[in-house]
DNA sequence: GCCGTTTTCGGCCCGACTGTTTTCAGTCG
């Protein structure tokens, strides 16, 4: 996607003018610019020319440059940037404690131009004698090279929120906290995650620093201050506490939950209504008075605005949506009714029918619908039509003895290379949904691939299209897809799309999902479990779906069963299955 | 470079910690 391109390309501009001591105010425009393209829920290439100076922090002249990119693949200013200064020499900004001033400083006196030269001087003590280098400074920096060597890249937000939520047990029975919350990018439940903020309130708040930073998991000590501590855990995560009054806990909750772009919107209003926000409250610019911060909604309501819930703090729009009244009703793990894409040992999974209803019951569910691995997919064992058909018996035999509770039939039926589909119509009718999905030739053409999902959608058996996209996070990028083209056709053919709840997976992910809402189009959250233990990842896929403005009513399987099967396409009347 | 219930010019978020400084600049979040 041209999106994360055209950011990277701004973030490249930002770089390169702070390095080069630019007005730093400039320099926040093009980053402000390039977070604004990437979370843009759809293609840039799909906005108007016109309309590019629409988007939040696009003015006339970036407006022209994503045109002039658009149009040529490139764009002049940046190249003329590029000879400048050596592209190695920006390596040099990604080096903690070491900001553009210092790279300034490098390249001008030492003519240092990359990390492997910076690490050779530094290591021969020769940046010592440059104003404000003496040897902790080059200590620092070799120390910031041999962490940045190991490789310290964002990780998935399940790998990272049970990390976040064993040492926030940890510091609430060992450390004097009266209150400890998790911050940052994790409270607002980003995909992916590169440090941990925690936010406390103590009588005795040099204590529990001593305790955090003694924890079993800490590897190495960044900052170790009264107030703010930052360190890195064995799991090459750093993690940053900070403690305040209690008087304070709203304000610092808003600050340090972020994120920067929302926090910086709200300090703008402040100002203009002569209010000043800090992390300790909201005051009155004249008096100093302080007119809240004990609760983060004292932050909001000052401001005249509803309470912002913080998977909509990224300033995509929730401030203009607040101040309208129109924030979402944002979907909740509470009124997830069911989950529609289980696997179960006739399959990959590992758990039988029995094994899975206690702990769909367990969730709170009134319904699964049980969706093993069509044939053609083998390495997953997947089922013929006799062996499907066998199943089904099965099942309808367990429904009559459960009260209360649904087992609905269906499958996750693999959507061929030629984008046809591994069940046979006759097969897929006898089914309450069919999930179907790609697992192989993904290398093909967005052109292809595209037709295959168009293909899948226009089967009237297809009810949901399980992980969209296809990524993982991590390790495997999506396949090439016009997404608006899948968006168009779910919306016209009546075709669900899936949140798929895997925290290596999320996808569609919150943009996706975003732009699917506005096109209108009807989704469902699921986890994909193959073990019992994974229907605990709804959270994840209930997370995502709020970053995407969801509210209940986009989410089928909100819906009771019976409900339910009559949004599910293909929408037979008087439709009927189990009983 | 963006933006407008003070403004099309002149503003632009705010504070903690570190390492280098004898009062502060740089970095980070």
């Amino acid at each position: 996607m041209k999106n994360r391109e055209l950011s990277r390309i701004f973030n490249e501009i930002a770089d390169r003018l702070e390095i080069m001591g630019d007005n730093p105010f400039r320099i926040r425009a093009y980053r402000r610019a390039a977070i604004n393209v990437e979370g843009l829920p759809k293609s840039i290439e799909d906005v108007p020319e016109k309309e590019l100076s629409q988007i939040p922090g696009i003015g006339r002249d970036l407006a022209g440059k994503i045109t002039e990119y658009l149009k040529t693949g490139k764009i002049r200013a940046y190249e003329e940037l590029k000879s400048e200064l050596p592209k190695e020499l920006l390596a040099l900004l990604s080096v903690p404690s070491l900001g553009p001033k210092t790279a300034q400083l490098l390249y001008k006196e030492l003519h240092i131009k990359s990390l492997d030269e910076l690490e050779r001087f530094a290591a021969e003590h020769k940046l010592s004698g440059l104003r404000g280098i003496k040897e902790k400074t080059e200590e620092n920096i070799l120390k910031g090279i041999a962490m940045l060597k190991r490789g310290k890249e964002r990780q998935p937000l399940g790998r990272v929120l049970p990390i976040a939520d064993s040492i926030l047990e940890h510091l609430k029975k060992s450390a004097p906290v009266k209150k400890i919350d998790i911050a940052g990018s994790l409270r607002r439940r980003k995909e992916t995650i590169k440090d941990i903020d925690l936010l406390a309130t103590s009588d005795r708040p040099n204590e529990v620093m001593e305790v955090f930073i003694q924890l079993q998991d800490v590897k190495e000590i960044l900052v170790h201050g009264p107030t703010k501590s930052s360190v890195i855990i064995y799991e090459d995560l750093q993690v940053d506490l900070r403690v305040v009054e209690k008087e304070s806990y709203g304000a610092a909750l808003t600050y340090f939950t972020g994120s920067k772009a929302h926090n910086i919107r709200l300090r703008e209003m402040a100002i203009r209504m002569g209010l000043k926000i800090n992390e300790y409250g909201i005051f009155r610019e004249k008096d100093n008075k302080k007119l809240g911060g004990e609760k983060e909604d004292d932050i909001y309501r000052v401001l005249g605005l509803p309470y912002i819930p913080p998977e909509l703090r990224e300033d995509q729009g929730e401030i203009e949506a607040a101040l309208k009244g129109a924030l979402p009703h944002l979907v909740t793990l509470k009124d997830m009714k069911g989950d529609l894409h289980v696997h179960s040992k006739w399959s990959d999974g590992s758990a039988t029918f029995e094994r899975l209803v206690e702990a769909a019951r367990e969730q709170g569910y009134s319904y699964i619908a049980i969706t093993d691995h069509s044939q053609g997919l083998a390495v997953a064992r997947g089922l013929t039509v006799e062996r499907l058909m066998e199943q089904k018996r099965e099942l309808q035999a367990i429904n009559k003895k459960l009260r209360g509770f649904r087992l609905l039939y269906g499958t996750e039926v693999d959507i061929r290379s030629d984008g046809s589909i591994d069940f046979p119509d006759s097969a897929l009718k006898k089914l309450d949904t069919v999930v179907a999905s790609i697992h192989s030739g993904f290398r093909q053409s967005r052109q292809q691939l595209t037709w295959r999902m168009v293909s899948a959608m226009k089967n009237p058996h297809v009810s949901i299209i399980a992980h969209p996209t296809g990524r993982l996070i991590g390790s495997r990028d999506a396949y090439e897809l016009d997404m608006e083209e899948i968006f168009r056709v779910a919306k016209e053919t009546g075709t669900a799309l899936e949140i798929n709840a895997s925290p290596f997976r999320l996808d569609l992910n919150d943009t996706h999902a975003k732009r699917a809402k506005e096109m209108g189009v009807a989704m469902v959250i699921s986890t994909d479990t193959h073990v019992t233990d994974q229907f605990g990842f709804m959270g994840y896929g209930v997370s995502i779906a709020r970053r995407g403005w969801l509210e209940k009513s986009d989410v089928l399987n909100t819906l009771e069963p019976d409900k339910l099967l009559k949004k599910l396409k293909p929408h037979k009347a008087g439709r009927q299955s189990s009983h």
